[in-house]
DNA sequence: CGATGTTGAGCGAGCGTTCAATCGTCATTT
DNA sequence: AAATGACGATTGAACGCTCGCTCAACATCG
């Protein structure tokens, strides 16, 4: 699919995805280096291969060439946790193996979640809602892995929540490498967050949390 | 305290103090509309009250203005929780106590919390280390709070994470508004929160969690 | 009238974007 | 086989504008 959200003049279909892999590439390095705003498209052009020229035969605005970064990243997390999670699994391990390996994705891909993490805001507000919906879908079948692993013991604002937490937790490992990083390798962080996430503080609790059984709008 | 960290042409200090708060309040505004890069000088001045000119005996360069507001949130983020937190409790109803007046503090200060959040990375890397000590100082008071609340109960990696985990679950609030806010609200989100911390998932852990007492480097 | 603080027109560099010229390729004509 | 021309793709010099920053002139006050 060349993604229609961004026209260009080339006809060339597989000359439109071929040129456009080499941009998203060459700029993710960039804007991992020094952010979107202080990158050139010059810089982008050279980065890529071609000419300033060029690069504008492929995209309007400076703003697109960040829009088919996030989408790309977005999309290869995407495919990635489809293709590493089932969904339809019904065991607590396999939640624990759902979490395993969506910590692992973002540590593979750490530069690139960052890179997005610090970036989407500057996409326009159509752009960002677009991009966002990948992120929501990622988000529920976190829920769904939930539900099917514990069927009926948590309240549905529970499960959404739970999913929120392991889906920042996930990130948290890239954007909070400089703290996180010094103490966990992947291993040890994912081994300590199930840990966490499966055994609570459990104890005491009696009277000092509430049902918490809401789903009520702001 | 005068911030040593960005120099001022002028000599009354006490003037000095008032333009630079007017900045602050003016410019903060400002980014979370259209972010750092996309705000001008110059609108920082009229927000501020005052001209160009006037700015720029107050600071050098465009990013101090970024330095004092990212610092002065900072600053009252961490004011306010030292004034909110008792790290000398020890029950597990003081810790409960502290997540909520903390998760409150970040309710209160989203606004301010969320462009920090996604403006810090601007800074120059002394700037950045400057601030992000103060965050350190945060993490550290949360540590505190859980290791006298529960002593002898977890490993210090555990300990560690969880205090990190409670602290961008505070963020998270503010950065994932867009989704959690229409879900929940402060009060209901806090119990939630409070509540899976608690009990964690409680069940066939046997086999599946690994000891998890490491804290070695990566 | 010095000293301190304020002003905003103006400077100049840098950047996003354009477009006339050029290249490469290949079908058509001679 | 060579010449022609049409078409799609590439190039980078050039344009215009924005924006960070300066500074000579001015205001205020003791």
């Amino acid at each position: 699919m060349t993604d229609q959200q961004v026209p260009s003049t080339i006809k060339d279909e597989a000359l439109i995805v071929k040129r456009r892999n080499q941009m998203i590439k060459g700029a993710v390095t960039l804007f991992m280096e020094k952010g979107f705003h202080k990158t050139t498209t010059r810089e982008i052009a050279k980065a890529s291969g071609f000419s300033i020229g060029t690069l504008y035969e492929y995209i309007r605005k400076k703003e697109d060439v960040l829009f088919l970064v996030c989408d790309s990243i977005y999309q290869r997390v995407k495919e990635r946790m489809e293709a590493s999670i089932d969904p339809e699994q019904t065991t607590v391990k396999s939640l624990i193996q759902a979490v395993r390996s969506y910590f692992q994705l973002m540590d593979d891909m750490q530069d690139e979640v960052l890179v997005m993490y610090q970036e989407v805001k500057s996409l326009s507000r159509e752009a960002q809602e677009y991009v966002l919906q990948k992120e929501r879908d990622m988000v529920a079948m976190l829920e769904q892995v939930i539900i099917n692993s514990l069927p009926g013991e948590y309240a549905e604002a529970e499960v959404r929540l739970m999913a929120n937490n392991i889906f920042v937790q996930g990130q948290m490992w890239g954007f909070r490498r400089w703290i996180l990083q010094r103490n966990f390798t992947i291993k040890t962080y994912t081994d300590t967050q199930i840990h966490l996430l499966l055994r609570g503080l459990g104890k005491e609790t009696e009277g000092i949390i509430q049902p918490a059984d809401n789903a009520g709008h702001a």
